[in-house]
RNA sequence: GUGACCAUAGCUCAAUUGGCAGAGUGCCUGGUUGUGGCCCAGGAGGUUUCGGGUUCGAGACCCGGUGGUCACCCCA
């Protein structure tokens, strides 16, 4: 019987963890810079939470990906679709919104959506999730893209540019989404099923089209920004405002959307270019309502999730190099039952000592321990015999330069010491 | 959920019109006493993704499953 992983998922692997580890670093190591607390929720919840408040027609979609069961006492539980939900549970749970405000929270773990699997797209994939709430300014809005934008730069992203647009408020985009729908009227006989549908369910989905009969509408189609009302209007002033000052790249996509009522105000993706159909690297935007529809007190936020799998793939097609991880250059080697016995001592004391070690097991000839030596990346084999023994020394063999000195076996750790990084 | 292409050794790939399943690389061992890399020799490793079918004969052709890749759908 051969297993292999259920489909969408996948084994991460030690080579793999070269881009991980250089990847997940620099996201912790951002976020602590930028003033981020970290968070970790259950990744499974009571799958109302997950469903809450949609609209019927996406509530059908989302419950379709959702991995939903039973547990033994008979609650519908589901994985965690996406880190947010999970995240304004906890900052009601835990009475977060009495924190001095803002409160700037980070997580990184696995997310479960039961897709058919695509370029960067599988059924469990890591996210790294930052949210910042309590906080309504612009300036909020710039910290979270800030933060995106510094994570892809810093790796070493090229190219990268930011796609943003404004979808106003519950108080202007009704009348916004009348307009929309206005303008389509004229040309609905025209428009593929699915468009139409669109424009009953989700309006502002049609944007995203694609559509090739309905493409050449978009350009005339009324654009949200022009619509905002006047709160909405300097909001998005004033974060373009600041993204000019910092003189980070944007183009402002009319058709730039999200599709779930909480989204008000700023939406925004980074998109690099190595990804296919999945040109965006990450996405995120303002939730003003997201808070009070699992029970809070209205706190406005705004938040970005951030795929790692993309990243790592990108990082790959890109040609970018990640760090080497740190392996240990120190191997003992050893010929002969007694010196066998001193060997095991001295890796353990090494280790203990902090010094990264390895061990050569079995009973292999000198020859075949060195060839393993050799291929484990360490710098210096020691080496344990009977003549090592008799005169209490270590034979340290340099295995890059090709040469070996006898080292007294007190003197073994200073020595290394010295020697090693 | 829809569609296209794909699946041979751990990895990268061969195998003429349907006729003995191979190479490179990696792995293990050896090239004589306690010395790696280079070189040489040997070895292990395959139900050709799985299940059916056609055929004297299938890695190859047909049907189905599983998985991969890509696009659509959707994207919290």
């Amino acid at each position: 019987m051969r297993f292999q992983t259920l489909r969408g998922f996948n084994d991460i692997l030690p080579d793999d963890f070269r881009y991980w580890r250089y990847v997940l670093n620099k996201a912790v190591e951002l976020a602590d810079r930028f003033g981020y607390k970290q968070i970790d929720t259950p990744i499974l919840e009571e799958t109302r939470l997950f469903l809450r408040g949609l609209q019927e027609g996406s509530a059908v979609v989302l419950d379709k990906e959702l991995y939903t069961f039973e547990d033994q006492d008979g609650t519908s539980v589901s994985l965690r679709p996406e880190f947010t939900a999970g995240l304004m549970r906890a900052f009601v749970e835990h009475g977060m919104a009495s924190w001095p405000k803002p409160v700037k929270l980070f997580a990184i773990g696995p997310l479960f959506r039961h897709e058919k699997p695509q370029a960067g797209r599988f059924r469990q994939h890591v996210q790294f999730n930052a949210e910042l709430l309590g906080e309504e300014d612009a300036a909020a809005d710039l910290e979270i893209m800030q933060l995106a934008y510094s994570l892809y730069h810093e790796l070493g992203f090229k190219g990268l540019a930011f796609q943003l647009n404004s979808i106003g408020c519950p108080r202007c985009r009704p009348a916004y989404i009348e307009t929309l729908r206005a303008y389509f009227r004229p040309h609905q006989a025209g428009l593929p099923e699915v468009d139409r549908r669109r424009l009953e369910v989700n309006p502002l989905r049609v944007l995203d089209t694609k559509e090739a009969a309905t493409l050449p509408l978009l350009d005339g189609a009324p654009r949200s920004i022009d619509h905002l009302c006047p709160a909405c209007a300097d909001h998005f002033h004033a974060l373009t405002g600041y993204l000019d000052l910092l003189g980070l790249p944007y183009v402002i996509n009319p058709r730039l959307v999200r599709g779930f009522d909480y989204y008000v105000r700023t939406v925004f993706e980074v998109w690099g270019s190595e990804l296919g159909a999945q040109n965006a690297l990450c996405g995120g935007g303002r939730y003003d309502g997201l808070v009070e529809s699992v029970g809070g007190p209205p706190t406005p936020g705004v938040g970005v999730g951030i795929g790692i799998e993309r990243i790592v793939i990108s990082l790959r097609r890109q040609g970018i190099e990640p760090p080497p991880l740190t392996q240990p250059q120190v191997i003992v080697l050893h010929y002969g039952p007694a010196a066998k016995a001193e060997a095991i001592r001295l890796v353990d004391e090494l280790r203990r000592q902090g010094v990264p070690t390895l061990m050569a097991f079995g009973d292999r000839s000198l020859k075949a321990q060195l060839k393993t030596a050799d291929r484990s990346g360490a710098r210096y084999a020691l080496l344990l015999g009977e003549e090592e023994l008799a005169a209490a020394t270590v034979t340290v063999r340099d295995l890059q330069a090709g040469t070996q000195t006898a080292v007294s076996r007190q003197d073994i750790l200073p020595w290394l010491r010295s020697r090693l990084p």
